[in-house]
DNA sequence: CAACTTTTGTGTTGCAATAAATCAAAAGTG
DNA sequence: CACTTTTGATTTATTGCAACACAAAAGTTG
């Protein structure tokens, strides 16, 4: 047998795909002959990307033995930064997180404050295992080829700022992506979804865009700004200024601040999103009309939406999802009524179950792509040092 | 040599996205070696799929020749069908339309009546040329991999038509393709835009989407709906109603019929979008007023999806295109009023150049996609019933 | 429980596609 | 007109893949 390294990325794709396969599955799905499967499933065996499980069921004959990626073989580390803290965890290779860390910090201390708590947090988080790649999730437009943040509306300091250079010492691939579509990956990609809205419902409202698979980042990175479209009130002669500095926006109706600043309005204090969801959660009557409201005001903004892209789900995530079907209620009401009846027969619309670690699983997974994409594949080999399988026995 | 037909399709794609090239173009850019390169090259030329193109340079040495994707080795059929009428043409390879037809048909008609045309008319424009594919575009949502329209809302009686079944007697690849996502192809695909949105303004209002390089479609094959999102009007209270059922929608504001409704109301009789067109060419005052009015409720409506797609282009065709800068200056006002400033720097907003070609232009790129695409590039090559390049000389 | 069937796992051989190397041809250059 | 440069054609070697054969590990059956 000679040397078998080639090719071997599209098999480690189908376990990533399809999780657990035998040899057979990977024949058929594959189109590969038997001997062709044997040597790329004994490669990858061998640099212990894919590992055998157990319990291969007879269906007649010989029972077959199951293999999976090895998702323990190294980790990824990831932290999805918000406008106010992170979360910093250590991820397996199928994007689940392993150990993770929560801090606050403000992404206006700039680039070194910030990636310094980063650095430090998962060097803290980090045992012996081997790091293969690092993902990191910021709050603003990304150009993605390039890693870094460009012309971000809130992240004061970051613009062009070489996150990839930051974490150049671990000698890994680093993906820089931005928070909204880190999330819309975690939401879709598991459940196979590929045309997905992620709503982001924080202090201000985001989305990320998952379609044909793929995420839809626009050509300058700032795609999915959801928030600063225009909202549908009934006054709208006279519409409420944002902080965008334009007025009008959903943000200003829907968004966390502008809760906080109607709610202070109607005498009742609360100082952050947080105890906006907890009044509601406690049923206080005015933060149960507002945030009803909000919905509404989304949920046109979200039908609209609906109507141009035509999405199978849409997965509400942030502080503000925890308030459930009182904000919820609001948005399919609108939805339903003013969306295509086409667009809305298959659509579901619900909240995140990944809660906090929806950003850093999306990391994850997009780090992985890169590194088991077919241009990086062979390198990654190549770098494990496994000496290839050879002619001599 | 042996037969060398495997893998040609690669390197043919190189032809259709790069145009001309030399053999060490070909060489550079796909990474194979030269004899690899060499031996797709004389299977492709001798399939008359790619001919020698006159004129190589020497740039100090032997001067190369040079190839490029033989356009005229087949034809492609393609029909762009309307709601009130069809463009059919012959295309070539490359999408350059030979030559055409226009013809008037209701879709209401059935798709009996309209393919009837449809193929009628295809059959009077095709000459001697072999047939490799047929395109169809019809104003509806369509489930594309099976080829059939889904729940139209106007297209009365097309509900799952067989329509690739229709043209079966060809024998060859039938695609169709709502005719908004063919004509958004035709724009981005020539220049190479990655992430560009088609409006087409008619007698309503419609859209087509490209973004990474490719259509979004949405899960129902219904995305590009803008024509029925909420129109931004400072009376909110008393929305117009829309031909679709609901209220408040930008077509009830901006679509050519309501352009109509509004100058019958002003006492200007007119019968069709294009005689709206004439009186504003003419400087009706008011006919101006309203298209006026009307770019700037459509210009709201596109500074959202500016906000959430962030595409690079904004292309304007149908009908009322041709007001050109009359509707243009108040889309491009609201656009660059309400948007996001990174969002709109490189924006470019104009009106198609493609005219009435678009719609086929852009059916024949798709169809070539298909019929050039991995998947079929073999069974193209077979039924070529070229014999393979043999061993024997 | 032993013979048979079925399916999986392993090793060998041959083939076909690609790459490397060599030589010939067609230009420009001084 | 020799020399250089680049392209084009041909031969040879390599290597990845598939087909085949056989061994192993189960279930099945009398």
């Amino acid at each position: 047998m000679k040397d078998v390294r080639t090719h071997v990325g599209e098999v480690l794709a189908l376990f990533r795909e399809h999780g657990e396969l035998s040899r057979t599955d990977v024949i058929e799905i594959s189109g590969l002959s038997r001997s062709t499967v044997n040597q790329r499933l004994a490669s990858l065996h061998s640099a212990g990307l894919i590992e055998e499980i157990g319990g291969g069921e007879s269906t007649g004959g010989r029972p077959s033995s199951r293999f999976a990626l090895n998702r323990r073989r190294a980790v990824l580390l990831t932290a999805d930064i918000g406008a106010t803290g992170f979360v910093a965890a250590v991820c397996d290779l199928g994007g689940t997180p392993l150990r993770h860390v929560s801090e606050l910090v403000d992404v206006w201390d700039g680039p070194h404050r910030v990636l310094g708590a980063v650095g430090a947090a998962l060097t803290e988080l980090l045992g012996d295992e081997e790091v293969w790649g690092i993902g990191i999730g910021v709050p603003g437009p990304v150009e993605f080829a390039a890693g870094r943040v460009v012309n971000p509306p809130i992240m004061t300091g970051w613009d062009r700022f070489d996150i990839v250079g930051w974490f150049a010492d671990y000698g890994v691939p680093v993906v820089v992506e931005n928070d909204a579509n880190s999330r819309a990956v975690a939401e879709a990609r598991p459940h196979r979804h590929d045309n997905l809205i992620s709503l982001k419902l924080g202090t201000g409202i985001g989305s990320g865009l998952v379609f044909n698979g793929q995420i839809i980042r626009g050509s300058e990175g700032a795609a999915g700004d959801i928030g600063h479209t225009r909202a549908a009130v009934p006054d709208a002669a006279n519409p409420l200024p944002c902080r965008c500095g334009n007025v009008g926006c959903v943000e200003a109706y829907a968004g966390g601040w502008a809760l906080i600043r109607d709610l202070e309005a109607a005498g009742v204090h609360v100082d952050n999103v947080a105890e906006v969801v907890s009044l509601v959660k406690l049923g206080n009557i005015e933060a149960v009309r507002l945030v009803r409201q909000a919905g509404r005001v989304l949920g046109d903004a979200v039908a609209d939406l609906v109507s141009i892209l035509n999405p199978e789900m849409i997965v509400v995530s942030g502080q503000l999802a925890d308030c459930d079907e009182v904000l919820l209620s609001g948005v399919r009401e609108r939805v339903y009524q003013r969306s295509q009846p086409l667009a809305t027969r298959n659509l579901a619309i619900r909240v995140s179950q990944l809660g906090e670690f929806a950003g850093v699983t999306g990391l994850a997974l997009i780090t992985a792509d890169q590194l088991f994409s077919t241009d990086r594949i062979d390198e990654l080999f190549e770098s494990l040092g496994e000496p290839p399988v050879s002619a001599v026995q």
